[in-house]
DNA sequence: AATGAATGAGGTTTCATTCAT
DNA sequence: AATGAATGAAACCTCATTCAT
């Protein structure tokens, strides 16, 4: 998938960038500086632009660790808990949002979530805690939207609780 | 509430700037430039200016509009017409969540509509529709994430309806 | 021609800053900053950017000047006194040629100055000055190729003379 | 005048990346970047420095190489096909004027082609084809001119012949 | 000797906002 | 009240050059 394997500092440096990035965007929006990234990663400018060329690279390259961070988590969930984790995750992530709300490519980290999903889907399905008409994709759409939902409403944890069961509830029956 | 009564010609621009701007961050995003609105409507950069001090003040008067429109809409609706007609709206301004997530001042209007919703949320219990125990904020968060959900996924019509059709089922039982 | 009058203000800024921009290019070459230009103008670097959006149309603007004063000077010379003030002025202004090199617009400009020298090559025709089978576009090939060589070669005002002695005798005979 | 025998594969090298920079910079005029030169060369950016300490040595190479060239033609020539040689390849290396433009050193390569013009010359008035009164710099200024002129002017070959041919007829009679 | 990542000054350009006309 | 030119602080990005590997 990589092209090259990066050199040791190389990838030391890659990943300083994309954990000041998620620090500093999580902390003053999307809108802040690449210029702020490169100091609060402690490189010079250059050294960002030569990993991410493009500001919308290195907010696509945070939303996909992000997702991936997730798809990594749905090994061990059912579907209500993974839906839980995804819904508490954006919460504190109030900026991806507004990657979601760019022209970010999000169609290839967003598969990989689905693929996870289904499984979860299909397990609960078999379990009887979903119905079986249901679909991926609404599914997935209903993750989206309570994510997105969390992250503007700031919602607290007892809000959070009767407004997933409503959806779980939908869910079941 | 309003400090002057305006020349004619200054409520007539006012109303202008406020159309064309809702036009264009509809069409580009909240990022878009006042200059653009200016373009749009039809005026002189200054003029903008004059209405509305600030760009953000801009953008909380379009907000305040969008959303009296759809608190007047709820008179004539039941709860689930209601909520489909905000979900849809929603896909049509794309910039409504960018405005949400900045800290425009929205506390006002959304209180407003708050006080709909609550109508319709009590005449849909008292008719059986939905759940008794189902409270205002659950459904007013529910409505919100369905919204940004739209907006950020651009569901199909067949998606929107398969995804309210969950959450509809949720507040039934 | 030009499609609005300019504001008094922004006319004589205009004009400070094409002043300003063909001393600073003059003296530092065409790879100095339009930054420095600003200052020297005693603007805003953002006014510059009103006047002439890209560096290249500021180039362009400087260009075109330079040659309508040559075109005008024209009137009063017969071809050999305006071939050596064409290149007694483009030593003076170093940059020209760095100009020419780049893809700026000439085509226009250079039309002018070549309405202005066809006249001055019948004239000097009729007189018996000048072959009758020299062409309009040679000797304005020989026009540029004096005034950048001059410029490169930062000829004394002894070369220039023998330089284009060999030169007007060619196109004698 | 070599500090140290190169290494095979450094020679070797050195040569590649003259070369590359030859090309590039002639496509893409001086303001290439060193980048695109590695990358052309197939050897990475610190090889080029390594060889060429500064972009201006790199460029001071590549002009001695070609005056060289050029220099080494004129053996073999007369004065006439050595002067319609020179204008040929100067519109073939359209960067070559920039560099002349520039504080690169060029004292030296320079006197070499004069001291090439220069026999040349005394030739040509032996043999009757050049004014005895001609002098060696208005003729190498004629000869930067006209090769500058051709690459600004881009000329077709017609009109290169043509504007030559004032030029040979001046230097005549 | 070669590699290629890092540096960091500097360039062009955008845009919210101010202010002279 | 309207106009639109001016401001000036960022923003993003490039590139010659240095230096660790």
């Amino acid at each position: 998938m990589s092209s090259k394997p990066l050199r040791a500092d190389a990838r030391r440096n890659r990943e300083r960038i994309l954990a000041a990035a998620t620090e500093v965007f999580a902390a003053r929006g999307a809108a802040a500086s690449t210029e702020d990234v490169a100091a609060a990663a402690g490189v010079a400018i250059g050294t960002v632009f030569r990993h991410f060329p493009t500001k919308r690279d290195l907010l696509a390259a945070i939303l996909k660790d992000l997702l991936a961070d997730l798809a990594a988590a749905a090994e061990h969930d059912d579907l209500f808990t993974f839906f839980t984790r995804v819904v508490t995750a954006a919460a504190d992530k109030k900026f991806v949002v507004e990657l979601l709300g760019e022209d970010v490519e999000v169609a290839g980290p967003v598969q990989s979530l689905g693929g996870a999903v289904d499984a979860l889907l299909t397990a609960a399905k078999a379990g009887g805690q979903v119905r079986a008409d249901v679909r991926l994709d609404e599914v997935l759409a209903l993750l989206t939207a309570a994510g997105q939902g969390a992250l503007h409403g700031t919602w607290s944890a007892d809000l959070r609780n009767r407004t997933l069961a409503v959806i779980f509830a939908g869910l079941r029956a």
